[in-house]
Order: structure tokens, then C-alpha cells, then sequence
DNA sequence: TTGTAAGCGTTATCAG
DNA sequence: CTGATAACGCTTACAA
């Protein structure tokens, strides 16, 4: 492949005056200019970005870890994230780390390798120790670490409290909160605390169900929903904290002839498209996906270039109501 | 951030030598590999790669070209692809070109200037002769561009036989198949074609719809079932080359109490897990998307040690029977 | 307006 | 067993 030195040469020129026109700085005469353009075509010539970076001590790319990009919620939130990166000249190196401690030291450590510009951390199975010491622009998604590293979410709380006033206003009398497993340090459990605390408040009684530590076998959601109404067949409305899970509530309530929303309010938590593809389709909090995603790169943007931020980001939610909770 | 001039320094001994208990190359004493790990330990220290890609003179980036990560078949092929390709020593860098030729043609152009080690295409946007200049280790996915790019897909043609026979021997008398557009030069058409060609050996009538040329907009789906239904208010199964149309089909069929399966018949595409989060579940043609993304990453591995490679890699696909076409 | 040369952090070659 | 030095492809002082 064609380097600045081939061109120089065949373009008669000193690679300084190459990298000028193709920096476009500096004075240039527009035949100088013309000549080593030419020559770039005809040489096919592409500027090595690799040779680019290694000056800039920082590559181009931006990390992203998360658990599993065939999650509705973080496929979408990868997709805005890459769109918006490109925009501002970064691209994306995108890692799953399945929630393996393992592979997530070791993703963070190649970063450190590959000198990404920032990492965005959608995956926390590490201690808050290995974080501390990283020293690196960063910014997680949904987890508070601590008081020094930046973290972003939209307001979880209010998310649980919006779903959970839904169901009592629908004129539900038993309700359930299905959920990640509420022993993974997650802002996400805050949906459940907001739960907890509306249904108390209004008196109402509730049941709380939350999934084993692996969030992505979708099998045991199945087994979950099965167990719920096992023991708690009068449950009149749940609340589930992702689309997916709300799926399965529609799914294992039909199976046992439970009519939506006839019987069963169901709302769901993220609002990916995915909620509009069901049928019945699923009333869910909506998280602001492509403005979260937007943020985190800001985030990672400004630390790069030193500028100030603000260490708690927390995006407003809204509900949108759909079939599964509209009232007859 | 210490480099190996450091250590060196701080170890007392040659950058010679760093390298090489980095490397684990050439004979090292043990006293001074111990104090070189010492030190690095001590400095933080982590190789540059940036550096050592500059004199490889090749990254250990593999680029991904796809419409777009939060369609489900492509969140799944990204997953399994980042794993596989993780295993091997690669990091993924994705790309969403959203089918816009100009943002293909441009990512196209950057994973060159960052000398990513191949390029796997499943967005097609482009002539064929924008790929024959290019040069470069590459494999498409579901589309044939010319003798000279390897290209990967499942049996679409297979896959469409299956589904359409599956709805013949349920009992069907109208069939139609609903498809991404037809004008586009994807190997997904053999979808089609199939279905065309087992309705009419088999002298059962059929109507066949494709969308406009924008395959992600959803909403386009919802229009393209009603105008079905409203067209074709006889048919009594349904053949969604993928299973987000699928979806659609149940959701305008269950708002025009259309009974699926009972009055209705419906058979997705690709078998993602999507395809078991519905109720009723949908039947679907398994693409093998795991053996799919590994086989690109094979194709693309070999071409970067000129190995042979076989230029036509076509997987078999499996039907996979659920609610959607269960009999009574 | 253009050129020379040093340096970014590695590894490879050659020498000891 | 260890070290000096050139090279990878580019940008940037500093000169001219």
C-alpha cells in the first residue's frame, strides 16, 4: 500500500509538502497542491491512520462493553452511539462481555492496549477497586461507582414509579414486579425501590420477583413468569422491567388463558421497538435511548479534551401506553 | 503513560530486552525477566499496540459493514461474530452504513486508512465495481458481487422451499409472501423465488409483496400487511422473510380478529430469539447465524494468511416449527 | 512556498 | 544472554 513517501516521490515533492496538502495546513501553491493530489488518486493513496495515532499517543476509537448486544435495549443503544461517534470522527469497538468478570478485565485491559480515546461501560461485574485505578476517560451506564468516575441513566426511580402508579390507576389490586437479580450493584434496581415504595404508600399488596444473576438466558424468564403465577394466581398486574420480560408475561398469560388487558395489566421498561412488535403491543417506560447513548460519548468527548462534566447524569423517562395496559 | 523506553530505564536494562520478555522471545535470564515484570507492574505499563499494528503494518481490527445493529438478525450475527473473532485475537469495529451508499462507501473508505485487517459487508448498497478495486481481504454477506469476492450466506433458496411447502402441507389455499424489495441485488430474493416456484408446481394460488426500498423503517411493514389483508382478504398463510414481519402479520392479524393459527398460517425468517419472545411464537427458518458470523471471520482470517479460500460458502438452513403453524 | 530531520512506541536485525 | 540501531508512516519544529 501506497505510503506519503511514495507520493512524494513520484509527485516530486518532500513528504512534508504531502502532508501539508493533505492536512491542509500550511501555504501551498495550487500546482504543488494539484500535482500530489493527482498522485494520491493515481497511487491510490490512503493516509495510514495507524502511523496517525501512534503521533497522537490516542487511536480514533471509542470502547463499548456491554453484555450483550442482542439485547433490544443495547442493540439500539449501540447503534445511536455508533451513528453519533461517527459524526464527531470516532469510530466504535464494540465488546460483550456476557457479564464474565473475566472477559471484561481483560476487554478493559486491551482498550488500555489499543489506547482508545474513552471507554463506555454498559457491563459491571468488576469491583469498584478496579475502577478506581484506571485512570482513563470513562463513563458507565447505570451504575454509580464512585464519587470520581462520571455515570449516566435515565431517572430509574421515577421509571418505577411512573409503571407502578400505571397499574394502580388501572385499578389493579395485586401487583408484581419482575426484575434483574436486585444483588448486582444496578441503578436499575431503583425501579424496584420506587415500586416497593408506591405500592406500600397506596396499600396495596405486591409481590417482588427478581431473575438469578445471569440476566441473558432468557430461558429462565419463562420459568420465572410460570413461577409467579403459580403461587400468586391473582395477581392482576406487572410490572416488568424490560420489554423482553414483558414478552414473556404476555407469552406464559396466554398460555394460561389470561386475558391483556382484560385480566392482566402488563407494563414493560426500556420502550425499544421491540415493544411495538408484540401483540398485544407493551405499554413501557420509555428511556431516552438515543439521547443517553449521545451523552456517553459527550461525556467521553469532553474528558478528552479536558474540559469539565458533570459526575451524575440522569436522564428523564416517559411513559407510553400501549395495549397492554389500556382499560376496556 | 510509561512506554518501554521506561521500563528499560527504570529496569536497568534495553528496550531489546523488554521487548523480548514481552514477547517471551529469545533467551532471558531469569533474574531479569522477574525485575522486567517488576517494573512493568510497578509502571503500569501497557504495550502500545497502536505502535505494533504501525509495524505490522496491519490492525487487529476486523471491520463490520451492516445496515443497522438493532435489527435482530444483525444484533445476533454481531454477538457471535465479536466472540468468535474475540477468541482469535481480533476486536470488532462496527459500522452501521443505515443502507445509505454515501456512509457505506465512507466507512469503506476508513477502515482502509486504519488498515483493519478485512472487511466483512452485509450492507450492498454499492455498484459492483466500487468492490472489484478494492482489494482488500473481504467477504459479503448475502450478496454476490462478482467471481472475484467471496460471499457467505444459508440456503436461501432452500429456505424459501421449506416455508412454502410447510404452508402447502398445512393445508393452505392462498399463499403470500411478504419480502424486503426485490429490486435490491440480495441473495434473500432466492427467498422469493423459491416460494414462486413451489406455489406454482404445486398450482396453488399466491401474491407476493415486497416493501419500499428502506427496509428499516418499521412502520412500512404495518402498511404492507393491511394493504395484504386488504388486497387478499382470502389468503390463509403467510411466508415473512424475516421474523419481524412475522410479527407484524400477527399484530394487523389479531387487530383484524384473524385467528393465527387457526384461520391463518405464518412462517418467519432467521430464527432469531425474537421468534420465541411472541405470542404465538413464530415458526421460522433457522439461519445458522452463529456458524454464519464464524465462517465470515474464517473467510477473512485465511485471505490475511493467504490460505485458499472457497468463494461460495453457502450454509444450510433448518425449519423450526412453533405456534404460528401448529396444526389443530 | 518548500524541505530536512526528529520523534511517536514498538520489533527485528545484527552484533557482541 | 543482552544491547544498539534501523525501520514502520506520519506530523511538526525549524530552516531555507
Amino acid at each position: 500500500m501506497a505510503t506519503i513517501h511514495d507520493v512524494a516521490e513520484i509527485a516530486g515533492v518532500s513528504v512534508t509538502t504531502v502532508s501539508r496538502v493533505l492536512n491542509n495546513r500550511g501555504y501551498i501553491s495550487d500546482k504543488t497542491r494539484k500535482k500530489v493530489f493527482e498522485t494520491m488518486q493515481a497511487l491510490n493513496y490512503h493516509p495510514n491512520e495507524i502511523a496517525r495515532s501512534l503521533l497522537r499517543k490516542q487511536s480514533n476509537l471509542i470502547g463499548l462493553i456491554i453484555p450483550n448486544v442482542s439485547h433490544p435495549f443495547f442493540s439500539e443503544f449501540t447503534l445511536h452511539l455508533e451513528t453519533y461517534a461517527y459524526q464527531n470522527g470516532f469510530k466504535l469497538l464494540l465488546c460483550n462481555s456476557l457479564s464474565e468478570p473475566d472477559k471484561e478485565k481483560d476487554y478493559i485491559e486491551m482498550m488500555r492496549k489499543n489506547r482508545v480515546a474513552g471507554i463506555i461501560m454498559g457491563s459491571h461485574t468488576l469491583d469498584v477497586s478496579e475502577y478506581l485505578n484506571l485512570n482513563y476517560p470513562i463513563v458507565t451506564l447505570d451504575r454509580k461507582i464512585a464519587d470520581s468516575i462520571p455515570y449516566l441513566s435515565s431517572d430509574n426511580y421515577a421509571g418505577g414509579q411512573a409503571a407502578t402508579q400505571l397499574l394502580i390507576d388501572c385499578g389493579c389490586k395485586k401487583i408484581a414486579n419482575i426484575c434483574g437479580n436486585l444483588s448486582l450493584p444496578q441503578l436499575a434496581n431503583e425501579r424496584t425501590s420506587a415500586f416497593r415504595d408506591i405500592a406500600t404508600s397506596n396499600g396495596i399488596e405486591y409481590v417482588i420477583m427478581d431473575t438469578e444473576t445471569n440476566v441473558f438466558e432468557y430461558g429462565q424468564y419463562e420459568t420465572l413468569v410460570r413461577k409467579l403465577f403459580d403461587e400468586h394466581p391473582d395477581v392482576d398486574g406487572i410490572f416488568a422491567t424490560s420489554d423482553v420480560m414483558a414478552s414473556y408475561v404476555i407469552k406464559v398469560a396466554r398460555s394460561l388463558n389470561r386475558q391483556i388487558p382484560n385480566d392482566l395489566k402488563v407494563i414493560g421498561y426500556d420502550d425499544t421497538q421491540f415493544a411495538t412488535w408484540t401483540a398485544p403491543s407493551i405499554t413501557s417506560i420509555k428511556q431516552p435511548i438515543e439521547e443517553l447513548s449521545n451523552l456517553a460519548f459527550d461525556i467521553i468527548y469532553k474528558q478528552i479534551n479536558e474540559e469539565a462534566i458533570e459526575m451524575h447524569n440522569v436522564l428523564p423517562i416517559t411513559l407510553v401506553e400501549r395495549e397492554t395496559t389500556s382499560l376496556l
